[in-house]
DNA sequence: TCAATCAGAGACCGATCGGTCTGTTTTGGT
DNA sequence: ACCAAAACAGACCGATCGGTCTCTGATTGA
C-alpha cells in the first residue's frame, strides 16, 4: 500500500524540480520519465495526465517555500527578527535542494501566465498568500510597538516580494551578485521606514 | 527585393510579440504561421530554424526597449529627470505595443536559461547593458552636482532593474497594482539617497 | 515586356509530444 | 503460501513538433 506513495510522492518531488528549472512546456513527459526511472505506466497509474502533474508540483513546491519560512521564523522571537528572517530565507530560496531554478511561484508566473489559467490561478494566490504571510508579521510588530505605523505598511510585503524576486530572476542569468543588493536595500529600507530605533 | 524585407521584420516583431507572451518552449512554429498569415515556406525562406527566429526577436525586442528609453530620455535634460523617466518608461513597458508579455529580457531569462544558451547570453547582455545605460546616468549626475557621491552607487542601477522587473512579473499573475508600488519606492530611495536637495 | 530571380505554398519527413491500454510483475493482507 | 489488487512496463496511438524540398506564382531589373 504504502510502495504507491512513495511512488507518486517522488514523481511529485522531481517533477517539482524539473518545471522549476525547464518549466511547464520545457519540460516533457520523458523528462520526467529520466528523472524518476519510471515508464509511462508507471507515471499514469497515478496522475491522469501532465496538467495534473504540473499542478500538484506546484502546491507541493509551495509548500515547500512556507516550510522554509516557517522553519525559520519559529527560531526568531521578534517582529523585527521575523521580518530578517523573511527576506533571508528569500535570498537562499535557489540554495534549497530542488529549488535551483529559483522561487517556483515567479516561474511559473512567467512560464504558464498565458497558457495555463489553472496555473497562474495558483500562482496568483500563492503570491497573495505569501503577502498576507508577511504583512501579518508586520502588523505584529506594530501591535507590539516595535514598528512604526506607516500609511504605506500595506505596501511594505509587495516590495519585499517584487524586489527579491526580480533578484532571484536576474540571478538566473546575470553573473553579478543581484541577491545582495537586494538584501541590502531591503534591510535599509525596513531600518529607514519601520523600525522604531 | 523590399518584398523580401518587409516580410523577413513582419516574422521577427510578430514572433518577437508570441515568444514574449508564450515564451520560447511555449511559442510554436505554426503559431507564427498563423501570427504572420503564412505557411513554412513562408517563413524558412529566411530563416533557417527557429532558433535564428528567436534570437532575432530577442535583438528586435531589446532594441525596442532601448529606444523607448532614449525617446522619453532625449527630451530630459537634467540627471534627476533622466533617472525619473527611466523608472516610468520601464513602469510602463507593458504597455509598449507588442510587449504585451512584460519585459523580454527577463522573461526570456526565465524561460530559456536552462536550455537555451545563446538566448541566455544575450540576456545576460541585456541586462549589463541596461545597468550600464543607468550607471552612466548616475555618473552624470554625480559630475554635474546634482547627486551624491554615494558608496553604493554601482548597485543603483541593479536595484532599478531587478525591483521594476520583479513587479512586472507579479503583475502578469497578481491583480494588484505592483508597478506603482515599486515605481514609489524607488522615487523614495533616489530622493532620500540620491538626490541632493 | 520578358527572363531571371525571389517569395511563398504546401506536401512530406522523422522525431517526439501527451496519452491509452494490455499484459506482466510486485506487493501486501490473510 | 496464496491470491486479489496494486504497480509498472512498454507497445501503440494520433497529433504536432521543427525542418526539408519541390514546384508555382509573384516581383523586379534590364
Amino acid at each position: 500500500m504504502s510502495k504507491g506513495i512513495d511512488t507518486r510522492e517522488k514523481i511529485i518531488s522531481k517533477s517539482a524540480e524539473l518545471f522549476n528549472v525547464l518549466g511547464y512546456h520545457g519540460c516533457s513527459l520523458s523528462d520526467i520519465m529520466k528523472a524518476t526511472n519510471l515508464k509511462k505506466g508507471g507515471i499514469y497509474n497515478h496522475f491522469k495526465n501532465k496538467d495534473e502533474i504540473a499542478l500538484e508540483a506546484f502546491d507541493y513546491s509551495f509548500k515547500r517555500i512556507q516550510r522554509e519560512f516557517r522553519k525559520r521564523l519559529d527560531l526568531d522571537k521578534t517582529p523585527t527578527e521575523k521580518l530578517n528572517s523573511i527576506i533571508e530565507v528569500y535570498a537562499q530560496l535557489a540554495s534549497v535542494p530542488g529549488m535551483e531554478g529559483g522561487c517556483p511561484i515567479f516561474n511559473t508566473a512567467v512560464d504558464a501566465s498565458n497558457s495555463h489559467p489553472l496555473l497562474k490561478q495558483k500562482a496568483n494566490d500563492a503570491i497573495n498568500s505569501l503577502k498576507k504571510y508577511i504583512d501579518i508579521k508586520i502588523k505584529e510588530g506594530i501591535a507590539s510597538g516595535e514598528f512604526r505605523e506607516n500609511a504605506d505598511q500595506t505596501d511594505i510585503a509587495s516590495l519585499i516580494i517584487m524586489t527579491l524576486e526580480g533578484a532571484l530572476i536576474m540571478s538566473r542569468v546575470y553573473d553579478h551578485c543581484s541577491i545582495d543588493v537586494a538584501v541590502k536595500s531591503l534591510k535599509d529600507y525596513l531600518k529607514d521606514r519601520i523600525y522604531k530605533n
